[in-house]
Parts: C-alpha cells; structure tokens; sequence
DNA sequence: CAGTGGTCTAGACCACGTG
DNA sequence: ACGTGGTCTAGACCACTGC
C-alpha cells in the first residue's frame, strides 16, 4: 500500500531540455501551499505541519520544502519561529496590527486610536471602482467612510470599498461593534486574508467634506493615499482611498 | 604548507552552550563580504568571485557562501546572474537607475528628464542637517539645490545635503558636467554607493519659492520627501529634501 | 526529553551564458 | 566544453521551546 493516490503528487521537474515550461520543484511546493493557505486549510494564526511532515506529504526531502517556506516566509505570508513551528501571518498579533499603515508619528509615542463610521451601504460598483477591484458594474459593493482619531484627534479620512459577494453581513451595525484593526475582522469574521497591497500616495488640497471631517482649512494640503489589497493568488479584495493629516504624523517608506 | 595565514579566517561558530556572541558562519561570511564591498576591493557594477572560489577563500561550503550570497542578494546589494556571476549592483544599469525614485508617470510613459542647478555651495553644517548626517557642526556639508523637469514641466524641487569630507571636488561644474542619475555620478566620481534609504514623506503647501520654481500657485499641495541615504555599513551619506507636484506624476509603494 | 526550525556540509545534476 | 549560479538530496548537529 505505498501507492501514493494524493491529489498533491508533485511532478518531478522536467529535467529534459525539451521541456518548455519548466518550473524548479520547490516552486510547486510553494504553489501547493499557497492553494492551502488559500483554501483555509490553515488558520491565520495557526501553525502548518513541520517541515518533515510535509516533505512526507509531498515525497520531497526537507530542505525543498524549506526553500518553498523561505520564499513564503519573506512575502509575509509565513513566520518561522524556531523551536516551536511555521505559522499563518495574521493580522491580529500586537507587532503586526496596522502592518498596513504607514502613517507613524513624529515623537515615537503610540497614539490612542479610535474609529468613526459615517456611514456603511451596499450600492451597485461605480464603473471606476469595479475595475480597480476585477468586478462588473453590476456587482455590489460595500462603501464604508470612517474617520480615525489619533489621540482624539481626527486624522484619516477614509473611503473603502469591498466586494459586496464577499463581505456578506457586513452592515453598519456589525462593523461598529468590531474593536480593534479591521483586517483582523476581516480575518475572522469573513474568512478574507490581505497579503500584500499596492498604495498610490499624492498630496491634494483638502475638499469641503474633509476639511470639515477633519478640522481642517478648506484646501489644506492632505496626503492621499489610495491603497489596493490583495488577498491570495493576486485577487484585489478591497480599495480604500484615504486622506491623511501630515502635521504630527507622516508616512514613512524604506527602499532598497 | 597547508597553514592558514589569511586575515579573513573565520571562527568555526562556537557550538558549546556557554558562547553568548554566537553568530552563524554565513553572517561572518556576509560580514566580510561586506567589508570587501565597503573597501571597494569589487566595484560597482563588476562581479564577485564564483562561489566555489569563496568557499575555498573563506575555508567553508559552497552551500555557506551561497547563504550569505543570498542574503546580500535580497537586500540588492548584490545581483545573481545565472550563467554569469554575481556582481555588485550600481545605480548605473538601466533597469535599475532612478532606483531610490518612487514617482511615477500616471500614464506609463516614460517621461523626458532633465536637471537645472540653482546653487551648489559647501557651508558649515547646520545643527539639524549634522545631526541626521551623523557630522557635528563643525563639518562642512555640500549644498545642491535643483530642479528636475519631465518633458519640460518642472516637477521636483530637491534640496540636497551631503558631507563635505567624503564628496571631495564636487562643485556646480563638475556636477553640471554629469548628465544621468547623480547616485550613478557618486559611484564612478567619489566612490560612494548609496545602498537603502528611509524617506519621511508629508503634504504641504508650497512657499514662496516652491511656487516660483515648480510654477504653482502659493499654497498648492506638495508632497514633502525627506530621504535619507546610507552607504555600506549604515552610514547616512546625503539627506535629500524634496517637493514633488503630484498631479500628473505619483508616488508608489508596496506593501507586504 | 522530544520536536521544531536553523546551520553546515558534500555531492549530484540542471539551466544558462560564453566560448 | 566549460564555468557560472540554480536545484535537489541526505545526513549530521545545533538552538530554541515546551512538556
């Protein structure tokens, strides 16, 4: 009974020069565990096999599976912690929440955050918005526009937009009930994990509704930041266009 | 006469319990690596020696250097090239210049770029700029003001700081002189590879003369870029302020 | 003490670029 | 044909965690 009948058999690369499509074991690997992850075989938060397991489970040695994780790890989508396993990136852990936010204030100091909805409503995709998010305009969507306060001061002015199909049950009343970084509710209430994202940052003269939202002159200069964010496999899952006060805050970027 | 002499012998990692400073082989090897490329003994642009030949030069496994190579490579100081080597990254290479410059053309097409020079002076550092330079007050500092124009719209307004000690004869001529990326131009004339970056980036409103040399009205929203460079070893080599118009152009960025 | 990831080695073979 | 980096394997031992 060694038969080896796993949907997940990995083919052995083809080591032929004919071969067009080439692709190195160890990406199959990633590819399988990626449909995994995808899949929700795994929790955010939770660990996935050790490494021996899982060179079992796939007929490769160990160190294939390792260079399959190394890239996952790197992506954020994998933490390694030695002596105890390999676990879901989530967005609830302390040193992560807020992966996504830039905004940092000047003095080190970590502000008090606190949320504002304006309002919450399902509507038919406005056409720009549906092709930013690979929907048709007669899909629905979700607008969500909050405000967040730093230290009781309002800060972010925000419009987010979801795709209606997904977030089912997401209405004003169960939002305003969620403490705590929205891509962790998102997580665990609608099974929808952000991965990575794209941000288009620009500065704008602030509009009526901002600067009253915000408490600002009529044409300040705020910073605007339009953010796409993925989930596995590439999919965009959400567009959220914010404006942010750069007075006490700014956003901060590492390049290499 | 097998004995070993070089300097660069390395410490078999102490493997007993008591050792407190344990640091992996493959990081005294990335660590010497980068005393090479700090010293210059590999060019910007050349390449490294074959794995093989550090292995046999640092006295470990091909599978070692291979680990510390990897590393210098994720962090881009080094590029793999299969087939061909590995070799030291320069700001020179096309797909690489303008490595550090993250606005980006709303449309995709690449615009036509070119430099002005208001001034260039060497002064005495002023205490906020010898601070984040890591110099003390005393030191001189080269001062370049500029603007950068795409497809003759003036777009960039930068104000550059750099330390005078290390950036030995540039002067409004020889600067003048250098047509392409100025970190292309610090490499091949003073020896000075810029490696990462932090950048601090703000909206606010143009002043008097960001609205005269970027021809906006006063008060317009600007973004507000604060860079700051560092060469081998995290040593800050030029503090950039920038003011960017933003609205043909964006500032992009990745998050993951 | 057992189980996890982390390091290190040695060797085989492949893909790529250049003669 | 050769030398380069890239993949894959197998095995040994270490460091860390938790029972």
């Amino acid at each position: 009974m060694t038969e080896n009948t796993s949907p997940e058999r990995v083919q052995p690369p083809e080591k032929s020069a004919a071969s067009a499509a080439y692709s190195p074991l160890y990406q199959q690997i990633k590819a399988l565990l990626l449909q995994s992850l995808d899949r929700g075989e795994w929790k955010p938060g939770e660990s996935i096999p050790s490494e021996l397991d899982l060179a079992a489970r796939y007929q490769v040695s160990q160190g294939t599976v390792r260079k399959a994780i190394d890239e996952l790890a790197a992506e954020n989508l994998l933490i390694r912690r030695q002596g105890k396993g390999t676990f879901v990136s989530t967005h609830h852990e302390a040193n992560v929440r807020y992966r996504f936010l830039r905004l940092t204030p000047d003095d080190g100091h970590q502000p008090a955050t606190s949320s504002m909805i304006i309002e919450c409503l399902r509507v038919k995709a406005p056409s720009d918005i549906a092709a930013l998010l690979a929907l048709r305009t007669a899909d629905i969507v979700v607008n969500i526009r909050r405000v967040l306060s730093f230290d009781g001061r309002p800060t972010i002015l925000d419009d987010i937009w979801l795709p209606g199909a997904v977030f089912k049950g997401l209405t004003a009343e169960t939002l305003a009930k969620n403490k705590g970084p929205m891509y962790a509710w998102f997580e665990s209430k609608f099974g929808v994990s952000m991965v990575r994202a794209d941000e288009t940052v620009r500065a704008v003269a602030a509009g009526e509704e901002a600067s009253e939202r915000l408490e600002v002159e009529l044409g300040s200069p705020l910073l605007q930041v339009e953010r796409i964010s993925y989930t596995y496999g590439d999919r965009p899952m959400e567009l959220r266009r914010g404006l942010y006060i750069t007075d006490r805050f700014h956003y901060r970027n590492q390049l290499s």
